[in-house]
RNA sequence: GUCCUGUUCGUCUAGAGGCCUAGGACACCAGCCUUUCACGUUGGUAACACGGGUUCGAAUCCCGUACGGGACGCCA
């Protein structure tokens, strides 16, 4: 059985990489009816924050990437780390380096100086254990192989190869027995019997260390896919600098989870011209074979575009709900019943021009406004003698329809025709006194929505 | 610096030697639709990084150049 796992590391926060790296594994296990698994890698005890953790599980659930078991906490697992690195240096395989960090240091300056690559140089390599220094904790390194070379069968970089003599002895066990990042990553792979490790192309260089490790504990390799990384919008390296790097703030923004989950997929990944693949489809189309192999850009506008697909296509009240919830934060509006039972009533004209939930609440919060409401600039100047004129005129006639959304349009259009107006004569004067502004749904379910008497003082409102 | 790696419209991509006078999507421009704004729709601008090979034929294969990206920690 296929396992794949999604291993981040509570340093930071769940950014849009690593929702991609999350969701290609995702779907690369349920493409191939395998296990979706989460390692939190938390060795970095300095580091680490229980918040952060918090975040990525957060953001795992929203996007509807949760993991098939309970999530694998590294730092859990440290005595098995620890064992596997005694097994290594009983072996042979491994041994103590007695060299001080800033020992080590001095050595990489040195090296660089003389314009040779950091590395270290081995001195512990083949010393006697009888020459240790007292008083000294030692580190564990891996004592690799120095000729031939390592060899990675990529599935999306095919193969990639590099001479050993490149690599230097890696540290597996710190000075203070705790394991490094390296080791600890083989040693829960294989323990979680993890068949596929699909990350970014920066952990590339990597997976030939965790190759030796692999090799000289005799264990076999799981299928590697390293997948291209995703720069900002200006084509550097993700970093903060570029805005929404938490999958959250995206939800901030107002971006449904499957709108951001497809445009992730679209983003190093193709089928033909397939652009708009939700769960199910995705699930069926995916595989390793269709993801590139160059660095993709973060593009707003194209994002924004399919968030407004997903919204258009989103339940009711669904967005209902997300709306009153952004609608809350503001002091200046209503929010009873009714209103509620207004932006209902309005929503599936009002999702269809709206490209974000915030968007969407902002476009719907007219609806919660007490009378009278504001105007603004272009309402306003919609709003001449003579417009105000013809809503007078108006009123009595709206006063006696029965409100839904065909009477309302049968009352205006033959009003329209009758005192020989063009309909958008009488629906944008109408539509800055109903709404403050001068776009809004339909005006026949504007008005609908907003209910007779709600509608009637508003325009009272503004006729006078 | 060393090693690994990438390069098709502004962006995401299709393309696995002839189907390519390079397709789709977003963005942009123009028209249509219209009750505003969106949606929709029609059309348009726009790319194979460069140079050498191989081949009857190359966006597709090989080599080089240029320009990017990543990695070189007792971080992950």
């Amino acid at each position: 059985m296929i396992r794949t796992r999604f291993a981040p590391s509570p340093t930071g926060l769940l950014h849009i990489g690593g929702a991609r790296t999350a969701l290609f594994n995702y779907l690369f296990a349920r493409h191939h009816g395998g296990e979706y698994l989460l390692r939190i890698e938390d060795t970095d005890r300095e580091r680490s924050t229980a918040e952060a953790t918090r975040v990525i599980l957060e953001g795992l659930a929203w996007l509807g990437l949760s993991p098939d078991q309970p999530p694998v906490y590294q730092s859990t697992r440290e005595a098995r780390h620890v064992e596997v690195a005694d097994q290594l240096l009983a072996k042979g395989l491994a041994y103590h380096c007695y060299c001080s960090a800033e020992e080590l240091k001095d050595m990489r300056e040195q090296a660089t100086r003389e314009g040779r690559p950091p590395r270290y140089d081995g001195r512990w390599r083949d010393r006697d254990p009888s020459e240790a220094p007292p008083g000294i904790a030692p580190t564990i390194r891996l004592k690799a192989p120095r000729e031939g070379e390592t060899l990675v069968d990529d599935m999306v970089q095919g193969i990639v190869r590099v001479g050993n003599a490149e690599m230097d002895d890696m540290i597996i066990l710190r000075a203070n027995r705790t394991p490094t990042y390296l080791h600890a990553v083989v040693v829960d792979d294989h323990d979680m019997e993890i068949t596929h490790v699909i990350r970014g192309d920066d952990h590339l260089t990597n997976t030939f260390r965790q190759k030796q490790i692999y090799d000289a504990l005799g264990w076999q390799t799981p299928h590697f896919g390293h997948i291209p990384l995703i720069h900002g919008a200006d084509g550097a390296k993700l970093s903060k600098r570029h805005g929404a790097v938490s999958v959250l703030e995206f939800r901030n923004q107002g971006f449904l989870p499957e709108a951001l989950c497809n445009y992730l997929l679209r983003l190093g990944w193709g089928h033909g011209d397939a652009e708009i693949i939700d769960r199910a489809e995705a699930i069926k189309l995916f595989d390793i074979d269709g993801v590139g192999r160059a660095a993709s850009r973060m593009d707003y506008a194209k994002l924004t575009h399919l968030n407004g697909v997903y919204l258009r296509a989103a339940d009711n009240d669904r967005l209902s709900d997300e709306v009153l919830a952004h609608l809350a934060t503001r002091p200046e509006l209503v929010i009873s019943d009714e209103t509620k039972h207004r932006i209902a009533t309005l929503m599936p004209g009002l999702k269809e021009r709206a490209k974000s939930v915030v968007e969407l609440a902002n476009s719907a919060a007219f609806l919660a406004l007490p009378s009278p409401i504001a105007l603004d600039d272009k309402a306003r100047a919609l709003l001449t003698g003579e417009a105000k004129a013809m809503l007078r005129e108006l009123a009595p006639q709206l006063a006696a329809s029965d409100f839904t959304i065909a009477g309302v349009d049968a009352v205006l259009r033959d009003f329209a025709e009758s005192t020989g107006r063009k309909l958008g004569q009488v629906a944008q004067p109408l539509r800055a006194a109903l709404t403050g502004t001068t776009t809004s749904p339909g005006i026949d379910a504007t008005l609908a929505a907003l209910g007779r008497d709600e509608a009637l003082r508003r325009i009272e409102n503004a006729a006078t």
